[in-house]
DNA sequence: TTTAAGTCAGACAGGTCTGTCTATATTAAG
DNA sequence: CTTAATATAGACAGACCTGTCTGACTTAAA
């Protein structure tokens, strides 16, 4: 009488994938596009195919699921970026600099809305709530990294341009997400490269291969 | 039997003013501080003492009244720099970088949480909502207002410079609203003034005064 | 095959929200 | 004073939300 358990075989976390699995990857989608207030428990159980059940038993609450989808995002975020890169400067000396490229290619994104962890706090607007330290992690996390770049092409102060760095992500980033369009990287990107021009102190070589890298675009 | 209106001598708003006044300046602190996901029309009513008829007679929607609460922040808040940089910096010279001065003033209220117009829009989530071109002209209008401090100054390309502030205003701003302190400004102070120093092209005279004003702090 | 854990489907309670409506009271102009 | 416009208080409908609960089904290991 009953129908069997359906699995969808080309489902987007794919039938292997756990209930665990399947209501975060559906709850990244639905808040990240529509705000994590503007999506009810109801959408996320539907759209994963879980019962509401089975996700209470893997989040205890709505705040729950949602400081899980910021830890996710927080990661993914950073491993896409480094990614990113990586592929686009394989060699050290132009990492620091092709941040922005990456971010370009982040802004060009069809479903681009801004940073999934700010956008979250800024919607709960609530100061005690642990999004708020999720958010402070998350962005002491990609600090950190570009201050590792830095370091990596010999900047006289990785830490301040770090902070550059991370002040200049989030002014394009913003201005992005108004705008619609990637061009705030480039305004950035020159901001960079005028910042590095007169900070970077490397022995010859190596700074002439990393202005080679700063020449194109713009 | 019934009790006369009561009408608080001393309210936020005064008794003189009108429901529409009073239902404004409600709207303003509740939405900015709590979201405008977050207040509902009930604690609106409450708080400003007006009939709910009375609110829907003056504003269709809730819609509209984040619309209209929008298009005030853009004015209060405009017309709150202007008057800022003006205190900051009398001499026309020195208004350019006073813009750095006057947000850190913003930044260090108890009350502030970023950009009451772009929290809105990213709260909203929704690409059609009205609030995105309330959000445009805004910065657009302030965009505007930077280039008439550059021109003033003389800069070299006042429109570059405009967009240059306004990414960094965008940095500062998020930077600020998520670390809680007004340190922000400063280091887009400093990003500031070195674009200065490498593009203004004035008058040995008229540079001599601006470079004073670039002097104090950091 | 039995058992235990996990999952599914969906009803349900209790709360909140927007927007409408009725009926009374106030205000200001003629 | 009369009248028309406006404001007030609050009930109400309809929708949506979170979180709990029941009961049946599936799965995998003992």
């Amino acid at each position: 009488m009953t129908m069997p358990t359906f699995r969808d075989p080309i489902s987007l976390v794919g039938p292997l994938a756990g209930p665990r699995e399947r209501i975060l990857e559906t709850a990244r989608a639905l808040f990240y596009s529509k705000g994590v207030g503007n999506v009810g428990i109801d959408l996320i159980i539907a759209e994963s195919g879980v019962a509401k059940a089975t996700l209470y038993k893997h989040f205890k609450s709505k705040d729950e699921l949602i400081v899980a989808y910021m830890r996710q995002g927080d990661l993914r975020w950073l491993e896409w970026l480094q990614n990113a890169v990586s592929r686009l400067a394989p060699a050290p000396e132009g990492q620091l600099m092709a941040v922005w490229d990456a971010l370009e290619e982040w802004f060009s994104l069809p479903l681009f809305r801004g940073c999934l962890l700010t956008n979250t706090v800024i919607e709960l607007a609530q100061p005690e709530h642990p999004a708020g330290a999720a958010l402070l992690e998350h962005k002491e996390r990609v600090r950190t990294y570009f201050e590792t770049l830095a370091a990596q092409v010999g900047t006289e102060n990785p830490r301040l341009t770090a902070e550059i760095w991370m002040l200049l992500l989030e002014g394009a980033t913003a201005t992005a997400a108004r705008e619609h369009t990637p061009d705030s990287a480039g305004l950035a990107r020159k901001l960079a490269r005028d910042f590095l021009g007169q900070e970077v102190a490397l022995e010859p070589q190596t700074r002439t291969q990393m202005l080679e890298h700063l020449d194109f675009e713009f």
